[in-house]
DNA sequence: CATAAACTATGAAGTAGTAGACAGGTCAAG
DNA sequence: CTTGACCTGTCTACTACTTCATAGTTTATG
């Protein structure tokens, strides 16, 4: 049996955090003291690990309501397919946020060292290395064959219009170039 | 002169937002009509632009009203290199949702096809593309000269953990390989 | 056993940025 | 002059919490 500063204390999770979650119905304790006090036992606890568990996936509190309800976590698997997609839009957007910051950065002042790399840095690392064109052709085909959704992903994080992405793609799948 | 709703459609943001804006004293038209209806002039819809350019970057609303208050745009660097340190954290945590994803989706099922990157798979493109552990090595080295930062963020992108990703630069920096 | 520290309860209000509800104003057509 | 379409202003709700205020309870100390 615990209060709720005990729970709090041992799950990394604020005594508000707690109490919000009651208040909103996804994660109650089990009973109250004779005092009134919220009282928490191991199940609950072991409910809570749970949700925790959802929340490091950045599901909204709303679905992993959701999913506690339910026995047998059905439906887990493709709410946590739309995640995926969200979280890949979400990244996108910051990427470009980042790139525009650099941009900005670029009209103002030489910016002194790399932050965030771009398409220009990152070919002419693959040069050091050692990869000349061919062999970067080779590897986005590759790229693209093993994981297409991650070349995309990869490819606009270095700041690649969309338009140009999509021409580096279809041509790592075999099409001929532009 | 236009009015809130013309303003709204000509500026891709929204009338619920332009209401917004006002209410927080960010950006609030010069006059009103006869029937207290907001009038915008075109030196308003420059300013509505310059907002929109430092929204483009992720700066909060109020870092952006700083701005617009002083000018000259001073203060605008630091803020936006605090920005670029902010954006890295949180593409940080969303990449570690990823990874726990697909890690939780392994323990259930096979994933068909590779929407994340990791370590793995990643030396395995390297590899296809012909560079072995010799030409890797030299290109953390030179990932690591050019971009620090940005190499621990494709690093961590991969899901290596912290402590691992501690080593390899460091052996990137001239280290020996323990 | 009294007192203080540290806990607990509830409720309200704040955060960022947007969406929507609602009541009322404006304007053209008939 | 009225109808309807479209506009406007203000106010509220939303996420996932945190903070604060106020009041009651338990626990440790002297």
């Amino acid at each position: 049996m615990y209060t709720i500063g005990q729970l709090a204390k041992t799950s990394a999770l604020s005594r508000s955090t707690l109490l919000y979650y009651d208040s909103i119905g996804l994660f109650s304790p089990s009973g109250r003291s004779s005092s009134n006090y919220r009282t928490y036992t191991d199940a609950d606890r072991a409910r809570l690990e749970q949700i925790c568990t959802y929340r490091r996936t950045g599901l909204s509190l709303r679905d992993i309501g959701r999913i506690m309800k339910t026995r047998g976590r059905q439906g887990l698997v493709p709410l946590l397919e739309k995640r995926l997609d969200e979280l890949s839009r979400e990244i996108r957007a910051l990427r470009s946020q980042q790139h525009f910051i650099v941009k900005l950065f670029k009209n103002d002042r030489a910016i002194s060292r790399i932050r965030v790399m771009d398409k220009g840095s990152w070919i002419k690392l693959l040069e050091t290395a050692g990869l000349d064109e061919a062999a970067r052709d080779k590897w986005h085909a590759e790229f693209e064959r093993l994981a297409p959704e991650a070349h995309q992903d990869f490819l606009e994080a270095l700041g690649i219009p969309v338009k140009e992405v999509a021409l580096i793609r279809k041509y790592s799948r075999g099409g001929r170039r532009e």
